[in-house]
DNA sequence: TCCTTGTCTAGATGGGTGTCGAAACAAGCT
DNA sequence: AGCTTGTTTCGACACCCATCTAGACAAGGA
């Protein structure tokens, strides 16, 4: 973060860490990321809640609408899965190298 | 993002998420990162901003309480400058390596 | 065709939050 | 002391959002 953010670029941004600003949200992306295959039904997630189908299923939705994962339906089920590239790019406005060195001092 | 974080890991995480989840808190993280000498006080800020000095205010306290930024008076400024270590937790999570190479497939 | 299971949409509600103006607090200057 | 400038707290208001129940849509099997 050496260059100071334009207003458009921060709402941009800002628009995918709020979607993964809730503890509910951030959880359901790290059980699909850590599901084998790397993908995971709604059905493997809705157990690890309590909470009921619409609400999971309304913080998938927002989610996918800030581009952190994409659904596909095959057959019965709908498969969620990560868009790494999307974590990549915001990750990197935090930390802009790598992760260990430095930055403005 | 191997591992599924547990309720409460993501209520931790989630809280950080969520303060730089907001366009203007996001900017102003940007801005102070980015200033000279990784410092800046708040008479930096609120120029950047069509918004009160109160509303400023508040968006630095939120950063401030998520432990994304810390301030310092010295004289008649206050000084905010980012806690880099908060950024780097952070970030790892998303991606866990450094950056380039992947996660669960 | 009907039923079952999985998933989403619609509408409602309670609590959270971004914003403001006004007022208070802090520090320095005259 | 009193004034000025920088910054925060307080109280209020409008809007957003997480959650629920009920109902709709999708796909497969009897």
């Amino acid at each position: 973060m050496r260059e100071p953010l334009t207003a458009e670029q921060s709402a941009d941004l800002a628009r995918v860490f709020k979607a993964i600003g809730e503890p509910v949200r951030l959880r359901l992306l790290s059980l699909i990321a850590s599901h084998a295959g790397g993908e995971a039904c709604v059905c493997d997630l809705t157990g690890a809640f309590d909470l009921s189908g619409p609400t999971i299923s309304h913080h998938l939705k927002v989610l996918r609408e800030a581009g952190v994962i994409e659904g596909e339906r095959r057959g019965t089920w709908i498969y969620y899965r990560v868009r790494l590239e999307t974590l990549r790019a915001v990750s990197s406005v935090l930390v802009p190298a790598g992760s260990a060195e430095v930055v403005s001092a």
